[in-house]
DNA sequence: TGCAACGTACGATTTTATTCGTACCTTTGG
DNA sequence: CCAAAGGTACGAATAAAATCGTACGTTGCA
């Protein structure tokens, strides 16, 4: 017996370099090891092909991506799409680091220096499109 | 000749047992080894005193925490405060995950069922006050 | 046809992160 | 005085994550 093998993961899991791989997926669709890894280097970093090829190939075995073997060249799906695993991240980010509240982690938004005022007011602006729809 | 030995961390790192830890600090204020490691483990996380001990060393060495050895129980204390490391750890998380931009998070947040009405209303309010403020 | 280019499989290594056991020092009560 | 309780130091064992090297199969084309 081991200890829990896999189980399509994330909601719990996703390290870094599962992060940056995911994230080249949603931004470009299916694709190619090969492709994953060249952009990977395109964006500064220096990874080898066969890093990012078993990195995949992990990633597959736990769920975190769908492969298509029907060619020689597989072809990788992110398995979750990125709203749907962002909001669960979120939402575990927002449970260990504010309690499970949102106001209070909205609330350390209002005081950082880096947002800007054009981003309260976009934020404003949500708030305000989102009760009209209520 | 390492890698980079240390240099402050956070804003980058914090692991999870780190955060755990970091967390009884911020609660509690200074405090010994063993009231961390109490606390913890009231906490249903059952570890080890030395754990927790070996744990804070490391954590010392990395600058995250600070150490009072006048006496023989030391007393440990956060680098930085809670809200200064949480406000780091969240703009890290916009970058990486809404590429920087906080009103993409909101938004996310906005579509998430498991933000209630409560929460939303808080929010608002928060924004009202923010607003009240400049 | 034969070989260079490109793919996948996979074991092994390296690097971090975590957890503990053991040795040894200090304080305190009987 | 000395044993028990409670501290710290530190090496080592585990576990988890990330990175590679090497073996080997497939395809295209000179």
């Amino acid at each position: 017996m081991k200890s829990k093998q896999h189980e399509a993961e994330l909601g719990g899991g996703a390290t870094k370099a599962e992060m940056d791989i995911l994230q080249v997926l949603w931004d470009n669709g299916p694709s190619t090891v090969r492709l994953v890894n060249d952009t990977l280097n395109a964006q500064k970093k220096a990874v080898q092909y066969t890093s990012t090829l078993k990195q995949m190939q992990v990633m597959t075995e736990k769920g975190m991506l769908l492969r298509d073997e029907s060619s020689m060249k597989h072809i990788y799906t992110a398995a979750l799409d990125e709203q749907t695993t962002k909001a669960q991240l979120l939402d575990k980010f927002v449970d260990t680091m504010y309690k499970g509240s949102p106001s209070n982690l909205v609330m350390q938004l209002l005081g950082n220096k880096k947002t800007s005022q054009a981003e309260l007011d976009a934020i404003r602006a949500l708030l305000d499109q989102h009760q009209n729809e209520l």
